[in-house]
DNA sequence: CTTTAATCAGACAATAAAATCTGATTACAA
DNA sequence: TTGTAATCAGATTTTATTGTCTGATTAAAG
């Protein structure tokens, strides 16, 4: 199977999106998010943990703890989620499995796939948590009706 | 860890290159793919017996076998072996993992993900093994010399 | 102060992907 | 016709990812 982001980057980016779309004031428990994202509870609860650590996000422990994001949503992108997560591997290795790909010694993909790649990861630096509050919810209203 | 194409896609990507870098009436064995690519033998093995059976390769057994390509490299465009080996889920499957992704329902991130896949659809769709011959022999080439 | 409900830490289990092994079959060549 | 070297088939092992469990710690609320 193919897959662009780990399960663990998909779940943390839903949850922080998640997080960005609600009054971001107020902690989410990780159970809240469990039940609403269909994520398991103990699995994004470990996910939000490290972006805790890396400074993304807020935890509050204790009863009537949970998550919150850490800074203004419009200063969160996609890509420190997804570097926070997966790290930046699928920006930086052959997209063949080739070894010591670089510009010297490029595969038979090299420039062609390192157009797709760049715009990708602009996509990625562009877009932030505010920019996609609107659609997300709606996604997550879609989602809770099913 | 983010991952584009699985290992497996990535050597099955790998070899048919080389069997069309390589004249290709002649058949090539496993282990001959396996030194100058690097790849485990009985695993690559395995990856080109797959490929036998989607008709992108041919097998002769016996003694002094191999693999070939069962047709003209021109003919064999990479979403070909993508397609084989990992399937298009990629292309199919939500980016962020939502559920029920669609033009009716979509993530946050549906059309501009959407519009980035298109492209790199495309890409596979147009580049053919042939137009990838005189790229693959100078990397093939380098790695020899390392 | 005690109960309760949350995060947190780390071990553990289940599943999937990657890699290896064993033996059977095939076909060329001496 | 016998030995050799290859694909082929399928089981097995290893490793990484995904998911679960247990208990400790924390903090709010009665």
């Amino acid at each position: 199977m193919t897959v662009i982001f780990s399960k663990k980057c998909e779940y943390g980016l839903q949850a922080v999106l998640y997080l960005a779309a609600k009054n971001n004031s107020v902690v989410i428990s990780s159970e809240e998010i469990s039940d609403k994202l269909n994520i398991p509870k103990e699995f994004i609860s470990k996910i939000l943990q490290g972006l805790t650590e890396s400074g993304l996000v807020y935890s509050k422990k204790g009863k009537s703890g949970g998550f919150a994001l850490a800074k203004e949503p419009k200063k969160i992108r996609l890509i420190d989620i997804v570097t926070a997560i997966d790290g930046l591997g699928m920006f930086d290795n052959c997209v063949l499995g080739f070894p010591q790909c670089s510009p010297d010694h490029p595969c038979p993909l090299h420039e062609k796939w390192g157009a797709l790649r760049t715009n990708a990861y602009n996509m990625l630096t562009e877009e932030t948590l505010d920019q996609l509050k609107e659609k997300t919810l709606k996604k997550i209203g879609y989602i809770g009706h099913k």
